[in-house]
DNA sequence: CCGCCAGCCTGAAGGC
DNA sequence: TGCCTTCAGGCTGGCG
């Protein structure tokens, strides 16, 4: 569920929280996520919390790491009421109060580690200096895959998901089935530059909420206001008018506008 | 390498 | 009211 700039705000709101803190306790609720082995890191102090791609990482001095990652519906929260009780997977008692982990479809990931080599298939980070015009034009020179797919593939480009693919492909004007060779030198420089100026935004709107996102504090993000073509099928382009398309690309929607987004 | 599909889960929404 | 289908922001593994 939450891509880059919702995980950079519960790894912000988490960081703000938690650091220093103990882990005093940890109660596994859910079958699935026994077997991790998330118990060792009882008595640990967090003396960092980061986030890598749609990944948030608790350093525990550098020896050993809690990696969670919310896939669709797992989300970190300081309160709990009566419908998010329902979905609590597990309790992390902090010296500080309790952080509980919640999440609805279950398809979330908690797992410890003694080092972080789980992430080192990850592509780089969009908003770091690393990805930048050049880097795009140089690594979709060698993909046939159509662009959507390509960004959001996180072994190249680590953070986009299906609604902020979908935001940016259409704020740089191009199709979301072209295929990333055929990009000319500007339409990377675009695409870079919008990812970038999307993701930042989005960031500093502290995400998007449509269903359930909510940050550690229960809080909704913003930046589904803002949302271009996102969720937006049959209703007009706020470029040109022309009805927004849904389809159907590699089993996700799809949303563009036609007329602006060309296949060429 | 590429695209497609099922699968992992739960719940909401819409059609009948 | 209830049953059925479809859909959902992620990712993996298998197949052709």
């Amino acid at each position: 569920m939450p891509e880059l700039p919702e995980v950079e705000t519960i790894t912000r709101q988490l960081r703000n929280r938690v650091l220093g803190q103990r882990v005093k306790g940890v109660d596994i609720l859910d079958p699935k996520l026994q077997g991790q082995a998330i118990e060792r890191i009882r008595g640990g102090v967090i003396s960092s919390l980061r986030r890598r791609g749609k990944n948030i990482i608790f350093g525990f001095g550098g020896t050993l790491y809690l990696i969670a990652h919310p896939r669709m519906t797992g989300q970190f929260s300081w309160h709990i009421d009566g419908n998010s009780l329902k979905h609590l997977r597990a309790i992390f008692h902090m010296s500080g109060g309790d952080l509980c982990w919640i999440d609805q479809r279950r398809f979330g990931t908690l797992m410890v580690s003694e080092d972080l080599n789980l992430l080192s298939g990850l592509g780089v980070e969009p908003l770091s200096p690393e990805f930048n015009e050049g880097y795009l034009y140089q690594i979709t020179r060698r993909s046939l895959r159509r662009i959507k797919e390509f960004l959001m593939d996180q072994g190249r480009i680590a953070g986009i998901g299906n609604i902020y693919a979908a935001e940016i492909l259409f704020s740089a004007g191009i199709h979301p089935q072209r295929r990333a060779n055929t990009l000319s030198r500007g339409e990377t420089d675009r695409l870079a530059a919008k990812t970038k100026a999307i993701l930042s935004k989005a960031v500093q709107e502290k995400g998007t909420t449509i269903d359930n996102y909510l940050d550690t504090e229960g809080g909704k993000g913003n930046y589904q206001k803002l949302l271009q073509v996102y969720g937006r099928a049959e209703e007009p382009c706020p470029n040109c008018g022309h009805p927004i398309e849904r389809i159907r690309q590699s089993g996700r929607s799809t949303y563009f506008c036609p007329h602006c987004q060309r296949m060429k």
